[in-house]
DNA sequence: CTCCATTAGTTTAATATTAAACCATATATA
DNA sequence: TATATATGGTTTAATATTAAACTAATGGAG
């Protein structure tokens, strides 16, 4: 019973490794930041008012899902939670009456800063052990490959 | 009401746009493979096969959950759905009553070779437009912070 | 103006995952 | 040896997420 048995080729190899490595960054970094976020924020809150500090207008719904890459029903969900502890007002749309517009609170602002100084403090081991150029150095190799994969899924 | 202010040191925020482009390429790599994988296969499933085809030896489903970065329990549920479809075999230790040793089946690996094509055509695209060599670039650095925040979780 | 297709958002059912409780077995210590 | 503790694995309850069905509003084509 011989079994045909395709083997990676050593550059089909680069290409899985390269996704390993990011799948396990991606898991022990997220579960490390969501372990210390403040006002039982999850990563997906925090993104929302994240998005929203940096200066970013408001927003509908449907938008916020496709630049989170969630489905709108997640982002349902993502906004009950931070309309509940009034990080986010969200209010009808002034002309289209499907839609609505979110935007950012005081309280969600401040909830914000907290989670800055939390963030800053669970990753300062990781900060002292990493240059910052050497970080910065992937960062435009990343940024292609992200903007790649969104463009043609 | 002026609100205090901290803004992200530049150096800060490297740190940051590195995790969020991390955090992004694995969402949007993941959903693309897991869409395509055949026998019902998710990543979790697929990854755990691919860990014995690599040529490793039996493991017990605590290694399993350990090399994943999963909980037990969630290790329990997917070797459950691997052995339903009869992609791994599931023995008592020989010494040990508490534990078990997971190996895979011939279908198993038949399966996995399937998974193989199928990613290979899901990917064709991306590796069409993607040097192995750019990517090799970066997996040093990649593995040298895996490694960190799995050393020191 | 009236339909019909499209779009924004919510809801539902299914699933993967986690943390914690739990069970059984093994190991160490007294 | 007897008892306590630690360990491997499963189960449970809670939660985040997805795909798909659904509701309501818009906008175009006749």
């Amino acid at each position: 019973m011989t079994e045909k048995m395709t083997n990676l080729s050593p550059e089909q190899q680069v290409y899985f490794r390269f996704f390993n490595e990011v799948g396990i960054i991606n898991q022990l970094s997220s579960t490390r930041a969501e372990r210390n976020l403040p006002h039982g924020l999850t990563m997906s809150q925090y993104s929302v008012l994240n998005h929203f500090v940096r200066g970013l207008p408001p927003k509908s719904p449907l938008e916020l899902a496709n630049a989170f890459q969630v489905t709108k029903g997640a982002m349902t969900n993502t906004l009950k939670q931070l309309h509940k502890k009034g990080f986010v007002e969200i209010r009808p749309h002034e002309v289209d009456g499907r839609s609505k517009i979110v935007s950012i609170s005081e309280a969600g602002r401040s909830a914000h800063q907290d989670a800055l100084q939390v963030l800053g403090a669970a990753f300062a081991d990781f900060i002292k052990s990493f240059e910052p150029q050497e970080l910065a150095d992937l960062i435009p190799m990343l940024e292609k490959v992200r903007i790649w994969l969104d463009e043609n899924r």
